[in-house]
DNA sequence: TGTACATCAGTGAACGCGCGTTCACTGATGTAC
DNA sequence: TGTACATCAGTGAACGCGCGTTCACTGATGTAC
């Protein structure tokens, strides 16, 4: 994008870009914001005109995470169709794929660093996080609105599903899971089997799929 | 125990103890070699005489963990009485009871740099945490014998309740749960309703509890 | 039983590195008049 | 329109720290004879 000037007209998101790229390729032990700087193309001083200290910045990227998190998550119910069923399910199984497609990010975005306790100094990050989980109890509120079957609150279930999709990744990212052998189902097939699983325990469908 | 001799007997054994109390009292950061020599009360050359590297310090002590851990739900499962339905449960729910106690070192059982690709440098590691997985398979299976319905393979079903309560308690530790507002339940209420809601949604019960 | 000696498990000091952060500075920008 | 000046966003060098790790060493232990 044009030459180099000295002001870089939008520094603060470039490096946030900067910090997400560095993610992908060299994973969370090269996120020094050295490294982000550099890659931004600036001096290691600059990104203190922007973030108070690296913390400021990592919370920014955990925040740009879980926008494209809520996005990932958002274009797979619209391409799931017009059952709401199908739509939940859809749901729960982006949020598996988006985080074993950008595992680096992920972790960021669940570091212990960001949960710190209840005060959280980055309403941008908490609002994010809440708008992501929000796709996933509107879809349940929604499959419970055409399945006519409400057994407990969407906010539960949602809960729910959010646990065992988070827990299937995390499990496959840093978890034991390739020490039990060959023999385990992709992550994406899982991510449907568990899904489907969720939709039985909550009540919203009875059928068993053909064995 | 007695007092101080030059050479320390079972230093390697004090080392593990020695980072878990770290890890319990200060938490991940504060778990550096240093300190945990120190708080073995040796020098901080000594670990190497026991442990090539930091890294391999780390993987006896996630192996332990899983160890601890193993025995936390096997403890949950006698406690549970006869039914099988119901040491399923109790078993997830000390998983969840487990990590909330235990967070720091929860967390380095599931570091990235221990998970590792496939080529696993921690044998001992690798059979702590398969052990750990294995109560659960064992419960599930008995909870299919028991019960006389088999829709899954045990192997999936408790890969599934694995995922479920392991997103729980990841959430719950280091995910932005907190922010979401008061009203949510306490994850141990959550961990029991969650493990049954898998044991629906796995076919091993059909009723739904009174509202 | 006593002694020489190899081996092992510690010590204490130091090395080198990369990190987050700070500092005085300088070039660019926008605005008042 | 031109110019003085406050403000802002960069630079480059440096600081200080704590870390993992290494090294030559020393004290304790066990064993052969």
């Amino acid at each position: 994008m044009g030459k180099a000037k000295y002001h870089h007209g939008n520094l603060r998101q470039a490096l946030i870009d900067a910090a997400i790229e560095v993610l992908e390729e060299k994973g969370a032990p090269a996120l020094t914001l050295r490294h982000v700087a550099r890659r931004a193309g600036v001096s290691q001083a600059a990104p203190y005109h922007h973030f108070s200290d690296k913390d400021a910045l990592l919370g920014a990227v955990a925040a740009e995470g879980f926008r494209t998190l809520r996005d990932s998550m958002r274009a797979a119910e619209e391409r799931a169709g017009g059952n709401a069923l199908a739509k939940l399910k859809a749901t729960g199984k982006a949020y598996v794929t988006h985080a074993l497609a950008h595992p680096a990010h992920f972790r960021v975005m669940f570091s212990p660093l960001l949960a710190a306790g209840t005060g959280s100094p980055y309403p941008d990050l908490r609002e994010a996080s809440l708008e992501a989980f929000g796709v996933l109890v509107s879809a349940v509120e929604r499959a419970q609105k055409a399945t006519g079957r409400k057994n407990a609150a969407p906010f539960e279930l949602a809960l729910a599903g959010w646990s065992m999709v988070h827990g299937l990744a995390t499990l496959w990212l840093d978890g034991p899971l390739h020490t039990v052998g060959g023999k385990v189902p992709s992550a994406a097939e899982l991510a449907d089997r568990f899904t489907e699983l969720c939709i039985r325990g909550a009540g919203l469908s009875v059928r068993w799929p053909k064995p």
